[in-house]
Parts: structure tokens; sequence; C-alpha cells
DNA sequence: CTGAAAGCGCTTACAG
DNA sequence: CTGAAAGCGCTTACAG
């Protein structure tokens, strides 16, 4: 009654019924309300019958953080990306959001893990809210924030990239092998002067690694100068060419880590009037759409981000609900679309 | 004690600390931890060591929905977007995700609007989750899903068009008047039968509105059959710059909903053989980065992508302060930006 | 099939 | 500057 005196004095407009309030109205009890919206086979179909009733009439909507904390369970999973505005990652979001939402749980969405201090940071935040589960693009490096994942106690996946010692799940594809697959190919094109264009961060380091891995078993050297690009867009992707050019005039390759890359240089060199792939040929990475409608259309490695994200969550939630999982480690695999540039 | 007897039988690997724990090692009692976290200035600056070091040493972080049971603040705000793999639309979760991570609040997501009664359901989930401010794209039209986030009691963003009717605030620009001023602009660059192609979406209709508008005032018929596209891509709008042209020979002018559609049709025109802006003008939307690195480069409608997002975040963070927020309606406007195409 | 009791892990007034 | 008591709104065993 405590409870009745503090609810007169301080509820008002605003307040939103409790389950006490539809248990009342339904002539029941506030555990038999949460039986019947929980498990309704439990609940005998005329007190099932009220209760909906009542939740009708008052609009009652479970509030979700007291079911969180006395259940143990937040019903809510953890997405961590680099950034959302890159459209393979949105395509990863996307997928990761269609399950979360067939699964009738949340999504938590952290953003802006290109920098690890950033990130260390912005997972300890959503520890705090205890999520079901955590996904986050990337290998996790710093032994810090492995420890502090580790320590949630939910699964974890990491995805984007393989590993041999993930936390506990990885989803992804092997960036270095797809490094490795491009640069096989431009070799089998007949190319011997290939160049590697990219960023900085650890999945175009893996590419990278691929790619020099296939120069070495081919007996060839880098084919330009080492061209690292600051920013993801099609103008670094036109200033790119255009230094690679300048720098290495015998190129007759270009691999860019990502296809916003490439297609920056496919235009630059058709304003140019640089022939591809007869003067040099343009390759990319993430079968973005625009890359096949562009003409030469772009050869490029055709990445699963949408199956990243969405198998990513399925898995998680098969550990959630105590499934076994297969393997630790998903390679989700990717494929190499030869088109016309290269 | 119930609690210490619960705890020996209960606990185990993956437990985390309570606040309980980390006063203990400090010596001190719960609520000091809570007010040294959340007030330090009101604790002992020993008092507070003590305590950062307990947290420390535990690797404590607060249970956050403990934290929002009890304080009636979730540090949550909601957005809902039709569909993330819409680079405009991922612009403004990137401008939302950085005003909320810059406030030290998290984002839920929500995604999947395009149908009015998913968009009814999903909303009725988030609210269960008790945000602090909930902000969705497009104007609610369903007077029980405005009535449904009426009722949440907090703070209510509508964004990415514009109304005098606002269920709270509403933070965008006017397509209908994007539409009228770019449809405008091409019968002032001399063309007279000005299509327009679009979606079904809300923001689609009403840039059509002004479109029809702005003819109607120029004393021009439409231009061209009523071509709808199902989905937004490059090649949907390679497919309706076909279909235009079959069906409405006289057609001098495409205006496109969005850049993405306009972008496919440029495309096109290049492989037809179609000269732009000889043969015809196209006009897009949106201001992607593809339409001024195409040739001939896009004319087009520059909209606040980002800032939309940005901007409702922190509209709806003053709110939750309990600042004023100077007017319902924060028009950001448009740009339209003349280049080659149009 | 239904309910009484206890507790999830915090914070909010209220005192001192 | 610090603490005892109560409560946020649910669910989890445990009984019957």
């Amino acid at each position: 009654m405590g409870r009745s005196i503090t609810a007169s004095r301080v509820r008002s407009t605003g307040d939103r019924p409790r389950i006490e309030d539809v248990a009342a109205l339904a002539g029941t009890t506030a555990i038999t309300v949460s039986r019947a919206l929980h498990r309704p086979e439990k609940v005998a179909a005329e007190t099932r019958r009220k209760v909906l009733e009542a939740v009708a009439a008052l609009g009652y909507i479970p509030n979700l953080a007291a079911s969180a904390l006395a259940s143990r369970r937040s019903r809510i999973l953890a997405l961590v990306v680099p950034t959302i505005a890159n459209s393979v990652f949105a395509d990863t979001v996307h997928g990761f959001s269609d399950a979360v939402t067939a699964a009738g749980l949340q999504l938590l969405l952290g953003q802006g893990t290109y920098a690890p201090e950033t990130e260390h940071r912005l997972l300890t935040a959503l520890v705090g809210r205890r999520p079901d589960a955590i996904a986050v693009i990337g290998i996790v490096r710093r032994t810090e924030t492995r420890e502090l994942l580790r320590r949630a106690g939910v699964p974890i996946a990491e995805i984007w990239d393989l590993t041999a010692t993930p936390i506990d799940l990885v989803v992804g594809f092997s960036n270095r092998a797809a490094g490795h697959a491009m640069t096989r190919f431009l070799v089998g094109r007949g190319r011997r002067h290939i160049a590697f264009v990219g960023g900085d961060d650890d999945r175009a380091a893996a590419r990278r690694d691929g790619y020099a891995a296939a120069l070495g078993e081919s007996g060839l050297a880098p084919g330009g100068a080492d061209i690292r690009v600051a920013d993801i867009s099609y103008g670094a992707g036109r200033r790119a060419l255009r230094a690679l050019l300048e720098a290495a005039p015998a190129v007759d390759a270009a691999f860019f880590a990502t296809d916003v890359l490439a297609v920056g240089a496919l235009l630059e060199c058709r304003e140019m009037g640089i022939a591809v792939p007869g003067r040099i040929a343009i390759a990319g990475l993430g079968d973005l759409e625009i890359a096949r409608e562009l003409s030469p259309a772009l050869t490029t490695v055709r990445v699963p981000s949408y199956d990243i994200g969405r198998r990513a969550a399925e898995l998680l939630l098969a550990r959630i609900a105590g499934d076994a999982v297969a393997s630790a480690v998903t390679d989700l695999g990717f494929e190499i679309i030869a088109r016309e540039s290269a």
C-alpha cells in the first residue's frame, strides 16, 4: 500500500499503466498477466481473454527495462560499426536488424570505431546496457577490450573478417584471401605491374597482405607507389589514380580496397581518356550496384555484406537460445566478379 | 541477507559486480558510489578516489537497465527509419548517432517502416523500452500511431519532411517545395515537357505534388506518363528512363525523386547515346557524391540528410534537459545544385 | 491453472 | 558530505 500512496501522489499525465493496473482491471494478479503475455498456453483461455482485453483498454505496453532487470534478459542485441555512412556496412546493419526484428528483439547501435580508443569506450557503454549478445565489425585487437567483452558473459561475434582465435564467434570472409584471389586474377589476366590502393583500417590491411603474398608467389614486385587514402570517396579514388600514374608510370593494373575508390578511378580514367582495361586494369571490392552499371563495368570481389549481419545475428540468437553453434568460425566466402575493367 | 544467501547460491562465472560490491570494497555505501559516479562534486575527494579505485579493481560497469528503472530515464534515444540501406537515410542515422553519442546516451534503431502496419508494431516495441525521446523518419499518419507516440510521454521528432501539425517536433525540409523548386528550375531552363519519376512513399509523393503545382503555375501539362518505380536502384532508374521515352517521346526533361534513379537514367542515356541535356534534361534529388562525379554531372537538390539527424537529436536532447525549444518546426531547407545535366 | 514472496540493481527523496 | 529506507515495474522460483 506504500505503493498505492506513492501512486496517488506521483502519477499524473504521461504516466503509463503498470502490470498491476492491468491485473486489477482483469481481476487477476501481475504474475498471471505476465504469463498471459509471455506464455499464453499456461493460462486459461478465459483468463487470457480478460487480460488481453485489459491490456487493450489501458494501452498497456510492458516496461522492458523492468523486464530486463527481473529476467536478466534485455532482449537487446548490440552492434558496433566503424561508420554507418558506408553502404557495405549499412547493408550489414540491415541484415542484422532484419534478423533481430524477426526474433522480436531490439537493436542497439554503436558507431564510430575506426579509432581503437573510442571502440573501448563505446563497448563499455554498450555492456552497461546488458545486451543479450554483442556483434562488432572487425576483429577486436586490444587485450583490454577483448577482456571486457569476455567478461560481459554473453555471446560475442566479431564480423567482417576471419580469425582463428575469436573471442567467441567470428562471421565473415577472409579479407586476406580476397586480396590474394583478386591479385592472382589480375596476374592471370597478364598484368605485371599491379598496384594496391586502400586505407589503413584492418580490413584494407588484410587485403593488402593478400595482395603482397600473391605478388610474391608470382615473382612480381608491387606495381606502384604505396598509395594510402585517408577517406573512402569517389574523389579519393580519382586522386589516388592520378597519384599512382604519376608515381609509377609503368603500372598496368590497380586493385582498390573498395569499390568506391575503384569507381572514382574509373571515372577519372574516362575523363583523362585513359583506356580501361587497355592502358590500365581497374579492380575493386564490394560489388556495389554502381560497379556493374558503369561502363566499363567494374571487375570486383563480391562480399556478403548483408549476410554477414544477418547470419551473425542468427548465430547469436541461437547461442542465446542455448542451441549449440556448429563452429566458432563462419566463413561466408567471397566471389570474384569478372567484368570489363580488368 | 536474503540478498547474500541468493548471492552465494546464484552468483557464478559471468556474473558481474554490483554497486554494493564496489561500495563494500571502497568502504562506503551504494548511494555514495552512485553519487561519486554521477555527481562527483557532491562527494569528498578522498571518498571519490576510493570509489573509482574500487570501480577499476572490480571492472564495475553500472547496469543501465536498473538505472533506467530507478531513475525513470533510460538514456536511450530511439530512431526509426524506413530502411538503412539507402545512403541518405544512413547519413541521417549517422548524424543522429553522433549527437546521441556526444551526449553520452545510446541509440536504439528500428528499421522497416515503409509499411504503416510495421511502423505501428515497431514503435510499440520501442516505446516498451521507454526511450527518453523518439525520432521517426516521415510524418506519422495513422491516428492510432500518433496517439501511441503522444502517450509515450517523451519528446517526439518527425523528421525528413515538414508539417504544420507535428506530434511534437518536426525537423526536415519541405519535400513539396523542393519538388516545386526543381520543376521551376527546369521550366526556367526552357523545358516544356517535364516528367516526374519516383516511388510511392510519402516523401516522393510530396515532391510529385510540388512538381504538379509548379507545372500548373507555368501552364504546362505533365511531360510524360506517370512513371512509378517499385524500388530505388540504378537499374530502376535505367528502366524508368526507357519506359518514359517510349511512353512520351516528346519529353524533354525528367525529374527523378532521388539521385539514385537519376544516376541510373544518366547511365542509360549514355549507353543509348541520348544527349543530356541536349535531347533530355535529367535532374535528381539528394546530392549523392556520385551525382557530381559523373559526366554530365547531375543537376540535383541538395538536402541536409546528416543535419536532419543531428539537429533532431540535439533538439530532443534539449527537450529532455528541459530547455525550451524555440519552434516546433525546424526547416533545414534545401538547395538547387545546377550542374550539367539540366 | 493461479498466486504470495522475494528480488533484479540501481536512484530518489529525506535526514542528519 | 554521507546513509537508511523505499521503490522503480517487472519475473523467478516455489507452492498449492
